[in-house]
DNA sequence: CTGACCCTTCCCAAG
DNA sequence: GAAGGGTCAG
């Protein structure tokens, strides 16, 4: 497509009729308007950084940059969509072969095309945590370690500490020594495990998330001419949220921007919160030196927030030592209330207030699409959901486990993964473990027989999977099922040709999958909803591959894939973590919780780690900058479930780092009649 | 060998 | 207060 680009053959700008000088202020426009080279861009809460951006990619279409040659890396999909979309309004030219998406998407695309370099093939699966675990499980299984005297550590901290390793670039005796000086004793079988690990996954033909950033490096670092084909390729690079990269997605940009190309990235290092997944400040704190030339650019002019709002968010930062010194201005001006600070008595009593509150605010003409109730840790916004479900106050939700970490649809996606591809152990076993009467041994034997036809390694596919797999001798008890099984497997691939990714999921559910979770789960119905949901979503996709790679690659954020089950007149009030609201805004925010031990987090307060706690800090300072108009930081003063036993709660230390005076303290403990309390006498 | 049941453990955030 | 892990009967 050589697209409506080539209708005006010289590019000049103003050809979309897009007045930058106009759109945006000063500041933005120094950064969107500059010349090609390294660029930093240290843009505030609330100071339009997604609009820069944006008019930045606009900018340079304009001038002529092919849409193709642009990268745009974002930290969710979400923000990657949001950008995509709004460049699409801004100018009048196909931008579908830009590259636009998170890291792991992206590099998930570069890896698809290259997979043989590193021994992998194109149809590699996609390990999600769960996944991980059962490999790392029977890999120590292999390993013979003695775990009787002295314990080992569990899959789930393996992986932490692999994970880790990898993604700040130090080896695994370091991590241990540093975080896990209690198994010190196991360094050896750590990494021994750690190798084998690395060594079963290529074996299965799979890579979990840090392996998309890692291979992909590994892959540009050893390939110069492919190196060099995406140097060439990306000659303007931009990353969004560039405070929460991590080192091996720095050396990714690094090895992706050729000596004179241009590199665009934007970042508020206020906002810097996954130091816990290996995020460095460092990398965009030495951006200007790692690039010699680069420009640095400010914005700092807050559109979102009102002065109240500002005046908080200001004060509460400043408690951080370590920052850049900044002052975010603020624009809007002022005349409404200062956000309020309200003790409760406990969590249903907060529970309680917040959906009085919301309903208030409803009354008062305010869209519930324009509220959202923020928090430090999912499992905090159960008294919420309990209190808006028996108000019937519609609402959604980003819970912690993803729309494809369900069990039920982990399982369907276990057949199609299977026969795209046959190297993976893994959702083999899961696929046969539902049969009666197969457990991990028998499914082992299966999976040996299997591997002993040779078809896990072959490029083509059988014309029938029944002609190899009725020759096993499963359990006799799993006998009929197991017939089913092939069967099914048949349905999916016709001929040696795989079906379309939504009869798969059909054929799925109604060959086998649907007796089982009949049997086997008291909410069928909803179960049974979501895998219809799947096979809706499915409709959306020709290639099996690629319609599995984007289920794994979909994030809690995402919501579930079909994307049309609120209904767009149904509006609804957000309920989400302070990291997933990360870049959004709402008029009216409630963040709750405010309690030492529940935010900031408790074990963080135990460790006494001064790092830690500014990190934290920096989560409480995004939490409220998500603020337009008002703000509500709430707490219950006791906390009758608590499992640490402190039942009489301390308010949050983030509460004393800013003056009173900024807040007003609303008085609403223990009204007996509170259901009736009227808000009439309050500033609001 | 499988699967049910009881007990311990862990409750921080995500692509 | 749930979920994964270990134990033991069938």
């Amino acid at each position: 497509m050589s697209r409506s680009y080539n209708l005006n053959s010289q590019p000049k700008a103003g050809r979309f009729s897009l007045d930058y000088q106009a759109e945006l202020n000063e500041e933005q426009y120094a950064a969107v308007c500059s010349k090609p080279g390294p660029a930093l861009v240290i843009a505030g809460a609330g100071s339009g950084k997604t609009r820069t951006l944006t008019y930045r990619v606009a900018y340079l279409i304009e001038k002529g940059v092919e849409p193709k040659n642009i990268l745009l890396l974002t930290f969710t999909n979400k923000a990657s969509r949001e950008m995509l979309e709004r460049v699409r309004e801004l100018v009048p030219v196909d931008i579908s072969d830009l590259w636009g998406g998170t890291f792991h998407s992206i590099c998930n695309r570069i890896l698809r095309r290259h997979a043989e370099e590193l021994g992998f093939t194109s149809s590699f699966s996609i390990l999600d945590r769960d996944d991980q675990k059962s490999l790392i499980n029977s890999v120590i299984a292999d390993c013979d370690i003695d775990t009787k005297d002295k314990r080992f550590p569990k899959a789930d901290v393996l992986l932490t500490i692999f994970s880790l390793a990898l993604n700040t670039g130090a080896d695994i005796p370091k991590i241990v020594d540093e975080s896990y000086p209690y198994f010190e004793d196991w360094i050896e079988q750590i990494v021994e495990v750690g190798a084998k690990y690395t060594k079963k996954k290529l074996e299965v033909n799979s890579m979990d998330f840090d392996d998309l950033l890692l291979l992909t490096v590994k892959l540009l670092k050893n390939n110069l001419d492919l190196r060099q084909r995406y140097q060439k390729k990306f000659q303007h690079i931009m990353v969004d949220e560039f405070q929460d990269t991590n080192h091996v997605q720095s050396s990714l940009v690094n090895y992706l921007v050729a000596g004179q190309e241009s590199i665009m990235v934007v970042g508020d290092d206020a906002q810097s919160i996954y130091s816990w997944r290996g995020a460095d400040m460092e990398n965009i704190l030495s951006f200007p030196d790692r690039f010699k030339d680069a420009k640095v650019f400010r914005i700092e002019s807050n559109y979102r927030s009102v002065p109240e709002i500002l005046e908080l968010s200001n004060s509460a930062i400043k408690a951080n030592r370590k920052q850049f010194d900044k002052n975010l201005k603020a624009h809007r001006t002022g005349g409404s209330a200062r956000p309020a600070l309200v003790a409760l008595d406990d969590p249903g009593a907060q529970a309680n207030f917040v959906a009085q509150r919301v309903l208030e605010l409803r009354d008062e003409g305010v869209e519930l699409e324009e509220m959202a109730i923020l928090y430090r840790a999912h499992h905090q916004s159960l008294e919420i959901q309990m209190e808006f479900t028996s108000r019937n106050i519609p609402f959604q939700i980003t819970s912690g486990l993803r729309f494809f970490e369900q069990a039920h649809i982990k399982d369907v996606s276990a057949f199609m993964r299977f026969v795209v591809n046959r190297k993976d152990e893994v959702s083999f076993k899961r696929m046969i473990l539902l049969l009666p009467g197969i457990g991990n041994v028998g499914a082992d034997k299966l999976w040996r027989s299997w591997v002993a036809t040779g078809w896990h390694q072959r490029e083509d596919n059988p014309a029938k999977f029944s002609d190899i797999l009725l020759d096993f001798k499963p359990p006799k008890k799993a006998q009929a099922g197991w017939e089913q099984l092939c069967y099914t497997l048949d349905e999916l691939v016709n001929g040696g040709e795989f079906a379309r990714p939504s009869s798969m999921v059909y054929s799925i559910l109604e060959g086998t999958y649907d007796d089982y979770i009949r049997a086997t789960f008291d909410n069928y119905e909803q179960r049974k909803q979501d895998i219809q949901q799947l096979m809706d979503y499915g409709e959306g996709f020709d290639d099996i591959m690629e319609f599995l790679a984007q289920l794994s690659l979909m994030s809690t954020a995402d919501g579930d894939p079909s994307g049309k089950k609120e209904q767009p007149d149904d509006e609804s009030v957000v309920l989400s973590s302070i990291h997933q609201a990360k870049g959004l805004e709402w008029k009216v925010v409630f963040v709750i919780w405010l309690t030492d031990g529940m935010f900031p987090n408790g074990r963080i307060l135990d460790a006494d780690d001064q790092d830690a706690m500014e990190e934290e800090r920096r989560l409480f300072y995004v939490a409220i900058t998500r603020a337009k108009d008002e703000l509500y930081l709430t707490y219950p003063m006791i906390n009758p479930k608590s499992y640490r036993g402190d039942l009489v709660q301390t308010p949050s230390s983030f509460l004393d780092d800013f003056p009173r005076e900024l807040v007003e303290e609303w008085n609403v403990s223990s009204a007996p009649s509170w259901d009736d309390h009227d808000f009439g006498d309050d500033p609001f």
